[in-house]
DNA sequence: CCGGTTGTTCAGCG
DNA sequence: GCGCTGAACAACCG
């Protein structure tokens, strides 16, 4: 579920509840639930791996951490953590972060950080890419700063694709392959969409949890790096290191 | 049945 | 106040 495409998926599915009325309100989420009821919803957004219901004062972010779900005009059997009903339908949300957001997103949300939005700035990313030269590229892809959506199974694809090993520090990665970093966070993000609404996803993968490199045929390696001490698979024959 | 995880936050420590 | 570590959260798969 957590990674941004997935959570652009979930946005696609709910414009049917767009300038609906919030009906009832049920679940174990520990916000005020009351402030929800009678509200219209005015719009859903999402930044990264953030899915926002946005209502006319207030903004509702849900964050589906590791093990988050949801169910459109259905239920599932474990405890709800939000569940929203509306006059043509529900939407349920199952072991997520939620946050009140008060105020104006644009303040709280820099929209040209997420990769996938239309608005995303490569040159921004590369810009804040270039501040961190002592940063290592998994952390640089994990990061919701610079690359917002980005997670883990993005991180080993990109750096992949681009032949670049994840302990490589920033600074010492010669500039194409930064840009390489940044076009492919980007393009993978949009084929990992396309693949996950085809539930092709997991076939398509060429590093995450794989046991051999396709193009050299030598095992891969799989280790936790860098300060998000997150599991990276690569290959040390086709990744260069750059240190 | 146990180990592991598409993620983040926060307490505790030096 | 900082950076770092590890726990906590919690559902599902193999």
């Amino acid at each position: 579920m957590p990674e941004g495409p997935s959570i652009v998926i979930l946005k696609e599915l709910v414009p049917q509840f767009s300038g609906k009325k919030v009906l009832e309100v049920n679940g174990n989420t520990k916000i005020d639930k009351e402030r929800l009821l009678n509200k219209t919803v005015v719009e859903f957004k999402s930044w990264g791996k953030h899915f926002l219901i946005l209502f006319e004062d207030f903004t509702i972010r849900i964050h589906f951490l590791l093990f988050g779900t949801y169910r459109i005009n259905e239920r599932k059997e474990s405890q709800t953590r939000l569940g929203l009903i509306f006059e043509n339908g529900e939407l349920n949300l199952y072991t997520c972060g939620i946050h009140v957001l008060e105020g104006d997103l644009n303040e709280i949300y820099d929209w040209s950080a997420d990769v996938m939005s239309d608005t995303w700035d490569p040159a921004k990313a590369r810009q804040k890419l270039l501040l961190n030269p002592e940063m290592q590229a998994c952390d640089a892809l994990l990061n919701q700063e610079i690359f917002a959506g980005s997670g883990n199974i993005i991180k080993n694809e990109v750096l992949y694709r681009i032949h670049v090993h994840p302990s490589s520090k920033i600074g010492a990665i010669p500039k194409i392959q930064i840009d390489a970093m940044i076009r492919e966070a980007r393009q993978y993000s949009f084929d990992f969409l396309v693949w996950k609404k085809a539930y092709v996803l997991k076939k398509h993968w060429l590093a995450h949890t794989k046991k051999t490199c396709q193009r050299c045929d030598l095992p891969f390696k799989k280790e936790k790096l860098g300060k998000t001490n997150r599991r990276s698979f690569y290959c040390e024959n086709c990744q260069q290191l750059y240190i």
